[in-house]
DNA sequence: TGTACATCAGTGAACGCGCGTTCACTGATGTAC
DNA sequence: TGTACATCAGTGAACGCGCGTTCACTGATGTAC
């Protein structure tokens, strides 16, 4: 066991999808071509199908793979603090997250851009985006557990409240719908401020979108969501 | 002028538009198939040639229509308010947004998502985005004219002051450093939400998406930038 | 330790398909006199 | 109003390319006795 034969096969498998993600970039998740990694790799076309059944589920791979990074990335921020420094894990998440989809466009395009036309994402792939989203909701949790208290009011929106009872049994936390309300706000708007970077979208508009981004996650943290 | 042959000119011209738009759904940007189009319209394929000079420029078309067809959706949403309605102006805004998002699902994803791999977008398409962008710029400098102001307090961010005034210059108001990252905020917030929500990332977190939005949407007009 | 057999990575040819783009051409519609 | 010519939509064949997937096969690595 973990013989010769087992450890070339990782180290093969680990190179396809190397060259799948650098695919990514150049020809996008749709055309991904297996024939072109093959030929990369030095082998017939044939092979790869000693590793993947299809290319549907080297796509699934990269997607789980992906989700799995952004995850351990978000985590190893928010754990490098103090736990009793909200405000300092909330800035260390959101800064963590843009970090990372910098770093890695491809990937962030392949989970969080328009979905692959045809492809069907398997159960799997949803379990592994709750990785970096679990980090957030426990964060939540913990400001509601230490008193933190936001500012803004919930507005008596036409059956709100039985919409927020729902969304706290889905996510599994209990705290009051203006936290909620404010948390969910504050992060639609560092994902929409990434994506809109990441996107070109800002381009014309920030000379260091950087700035601006700290800025805002600071302001979102302590007034929005009232984290100290 | 405007004979019979310019008449036909133009019906087939947008004939070819609609089919290709139909198959932003089924093929996604990137592969969208002008072999396809001609089949579909009974016609050899070199005759869209006619037409389009070339697939890229079929897709420069297809982008600087969706957002020609966005920005008048929300400059009409803008136009049907009283002047003085802040905080109408903007609900009505971004309900239109999503509104328009969640009914041309294809090309929201076409403008706002993962950018098509080898195509280079041209000048034109930039300047077709600024339509809807300038709506809610023009809100902002009217709030700012009619002496809203924001609760927010930017944070002491190293470089804001002299980034934000670069942002200024860029989109061409004079706002509060207050108002223009409460502004900010809310547009990157309502886009994050639609986004989140159009792309599925929340389907197992809402019942109805569009309660949370709805209260998301008025709490961001009222608390964060603080219109009235 | 050596032998017999099973496993499995990798091959290469083939199937059947699709694509964007060019080119020389036909024939109908439009224009100028 | 009629004729001669120019314009231009549309054709069909061709070029050169790429793709995912299957299949019968070889030969090396691993396993059981």
């Amino acid at each position: 066991m973990t013989g010769k034969r087992a450890v070339v096969r990782t180290e093969t498998t680990a190179a396809i999808i190397r060259h799948a993600r650098r695919q990514l970039e150049t020809r996008g998740a749709a055309n991904i071509s297996l024939r072109e990694i093959a030929r990369d790799l030095d082998m017939a076309s044939s092979a790869i199908y000693r590793y993947f059944e299809s290319r549907d589920q080297l796509l699934t791979v990269l997607i789980i793979d992906a989700y799995s990074r952004l995850g351990a990335a978000i985590e190893d921020a928010d754990t490098a603090c103090d736990r009793d420094d909200l405000i300092g894990r909330w800035t260390a998440i959101a800064l963590a997250f843009r970090d990372w989809a910098l770093t890695n466009q491809a990937d962030y395009g392949l989970v969080f851009g328009t979905p692959v036309p045809g492809y069907e994402a398997p159960e799997d792939t949803n379990a592994a985006g709750m990785r970096y989203t679990n980090v957030v909701v426990q964060l939540v949790a913990d400001a509601t557990a230490r008193g933190c208290t936001s500012a803004i009011e919930p507005p008596k929106t036409k059956g709100l409240v039985s919409e927020y009872r729902n969304v706290k049994k889905a996510i599994g936390v209990n705290a009051p719908d203006a936290t909620l309300l404010a948390g969910l706000s504050a992060w639609a708007a560092v994902f929409g401020a990434i994506n809109l970077e990441i996107f070109g979208h800002v381009d014309i508009v920030y000379t260091d979108p950087g700035v601006h981004f700290a800025a805002l996650v600071d302001m979102l943290g302590r007034q929005v969501v009232g984290l100290t």
